[in-house]
DNA sequence: CCAAAATAATTGTCAGACATTTAAATGCCT
DNA sequence: AGGCATTTAAATGTCTGACAATTATTTTGG
């Protein structure tokens, strides 16, 4: 295996270094880094090309730099919440540069969406039915705006997959699902879809309820195809105008 | 909604007013940003501020520069390949710092996995099937060592779920799932146990091969709990050492 | 003993300089 | 006119040295 890019920056090479540090664990949680000048003289290079690589992998969340005495740059604890963000930037940013298709977006969507279900009629509480109950209420107030109920439509989704009770599956979830959510609001909701879709999420909650797994995956099923319908007579008014 | 941090660092300043330019489509890929020294005169600024604006940037990949004539920093082209070795850091270091136990991984993992069967046996090629049996041959030499038979591992699970035909759902999976391959690393495999598995392998692609989503599901299923199991006795073996 | 002030360490920012890279413009020779 | 070598200009990459701002610690004064 050779070094591919002899070429890179000097600041990039010093991220690397230090990111490698960190991601092998000879860099922990909370450890500080040697200051900056330190480190300028340790690699041989001057503080303003330390200050880039410390840049770059403060972008990374890897660290977070503190001011004044006793200050410097010290090794993150990387939170579910801000790992999840930084995936859905990523994520969001991706699809939003490659064109992907409504129906795809939404299969992939509704398909990862799905692998929650059997853990979640296993597991679920009554503190997360009430907030998917919640939910339904607000999504059925009749004069509340698109961008609430896409809002709320996503806090119902988000807690249908807590209901897994599986962290990890949670932030992979929470963060596709999120991520994919601009795509999902290119429909505008009429009245009679959104009493459609409510009666669906009525449908999972009550699933949900009976432990019945079959029921909360056809009504995601039936919510995936109504979903994607919904898309496409969006496009073709688009089309046709 | 009020402004959280006004005494964020200059740099970061400049750095989120342009990557909110790129997000909200002001700035398109292959753009050229002006010049650091036109930058630094907009925004009011040194030039090193502006130089660590557009590192941070830089290790978001949301920007690439180019030096000499006509160079200059170009809103990048994120691909699939650039997102998911993203998330795959970034998940990584999540899982590895949170102390994430290998029961908890391996139950997110196969449930993510398992989203992808139905599509897979559905739109199964014959190029992808003969990859995954090329990955069971690899996997059934007898001196192989444990890194590649996980590499093997990896590169079979990633032609599963590729299968499903979806490049979003692709996306999602394989990243979520390489994220969880090192915890899933800790077990060794001892002949018996590699047998098993590859037994499960040739499972699934039988399945995959008579589209039959049932018996590809339940192979997965086995599969995790034959995983979860196998880590419970290396766990045991170390408690008692 | 406590509070205020000085101190020292460290990051944040600036200004200017030089090195390096690269595409375009120029000039020269055939 | 056309092709090759050279020069030029625009840009990023790096260095140096300085100063400002911040903050934990230490010292000082009452």
């Amino acid at each position: 295996m050779k070094n591919a890019q002899p070429e890179k920056s000097l600041s990039a090479q010093i991220a690397d270094a230090i990111r490698t540090a960190i991601v092998d664990g000879r860099l922990l949680v909370g450890d500080r880094l040697p200051s900056e000048a330190e480190l300028a003289d340790q690699h041989g290079v001057s503080r303003a090309t330390v200050r880039e690589a410390l840049k770059r992998l403060a972008a990374q969340s890897l660290i977070r730099t503190e001011r004044g005495a006793f200050g410097g740059a010290f090794v993150n604890h990387l939170s579910y919440e801000g790992a999840r963000a930084q995936q859905v930037t990523t994520s969001t940013l991706l699809l939003g540069m490659n064109a992907i298709s409504f129906q795809v977006a939404c299969e992939a969507r509704y398909a990862l969406e799905r692998s929650c279900t059997a853990l979640a009629a296993e597991r679920r509480t009554e503190a997360l039915l009430d907030a998917m109950r919640t939910e339904i209420e607000t999504q059925s107030a009749p004069d509340l705006s698109d961008e609430s109920f896409c809002a709320s439509d996503v806090a119902f989704h988000r807690a249908l997959v807590d209901c897994a009770g599986n962290e990890v599956l949670s932030y992979h979830l929470a963060g596709s699902v999120e991520a994919m959510q601009p795509l999902m609001n290119m429909t505008t909701f009429t009245a009679r879809s959104r009493a459609e879709i409510i009666d669906l999420h009525r449908a999972i909650v009550t699933g949900l309820e009976r432990r019945d797994v079959a029921s909360v995956d056809s009504a995601l099923a039936t919510l995936e195809a109504y979903t994607i319908t919904l898309g496409q007579s969006v496009l073709k008014a688009r089309a046709t105008r």
